[in-house]
DNA sequence: CTCACTTGGTTGCTTATGTCCACTATATAG
DNA sequence: CTATATAGTGGACATAAGCAACCAAGTGAG
């Protein structure tokens, strides 16, 4: 039935994306997690970008955004610089070996993208992302939002 | 451009679909990770099972599986017996506590599943599995194979 | 039969990923 | 000023995934 189908399906297909990934990101010599990259990213991409960009681009937790960030400023692919505007916070952006990498990143994700829509039109690549698009917001926004700050009231 | 929204597209829709399982699994008070579930669907569903049959579907690792099923015993969800035509393995079944459970996995993934599926059609579902399987084909076939489990040639 | 090799499974170790909680410092509302 | 919210940090822990070494049992060749 399809509800099974379906589970079964994302499982299969996450965990296949994620090894394809691992293996373009081995044989590109990149020394970066997933994750990092993403962050390298995000960081490259958003202009004006702080730590809580990227937490609510990505969905994720803020201690991990933190660390990652560390690591990426520990290989000197990220810089923080005071931001003008909110002295809690700091200006992200790539460095110098960052861009590079940055580059680096497009084509591996790149490949790993034509490798997956290898046979696929563009017209189906594109229903699939929509659908995607949908089941993302469906699964996130339903009962309890993900992340609401503490509150007491 | 496209691959970049499909890169991103999938690690939202992993995330989001992880989130809303493990949310999921809370509200029923089930005590299992998502890991170990699946593998116990694995079990409750293939007649002769095994360790081997297990990781040959689902595509993880040896140890892991191992492992996993370790605590499904522990647990009294899974039982092992001796496999009369392999003295190395054991076949696998789920005890009646198991196949409870597997009622309430049941439910909840199909829960999860018409969670993410609301406002989509069947055809659209039906469309958007059948390009997932065909992606996960095509990310795990591509380069080197993952383990060439069994001879064919 | 023995020998080499394969296969199913187990274990140890390491890394990656994700979440919760507590805490600091700054910002902002009342 | 006081109270509270927000940005970021770090600790601790759980889950997930992978790799390598290993043992025991099967298999094929001689």
């Amino acid at each position: 039935m399809a509800s099974s189908s379906l589970n079964e399906a994302l499982h299969r297909l996450m965990h296949a994306y994620k090894w394809r990934l691992r293996a373009n990101i081995r044989r590109h010599q990149i020394a970066l997690p997933i994750t990092h990259i993403r962050v390298l990213k995000g960081v490259g991409r958003l202009p004006d970008c702080t730590a809580r960009v990227i937490v609510q681009r990505m969905g994720q937790d803020k201690s991990r955004v933190t660390r990652v960030l560390n690591d990426l400023v520990q290989e000197g692919l990220v810089e923080r610089s005071d931001n003008p505007e909110d002295r809690r916070s700091q200006l992200l952006a790539p460095t110098d070996a960052g861009v590079e990498m940055l580059e680096k990143v497009s084509v591996l994700e790149g490949e790993a993208a034509a490798c997956l829509t290898e046979g696929l039109d563009a017209d189906e690549l594109d229903t699939f992302l929509r659908i995607a698009a949908t089941m993302t917001t469906n699964a996130m926004g339903h009962t309890t939002e993900p992340h609401r700050s503490h509150k007491h009231g």
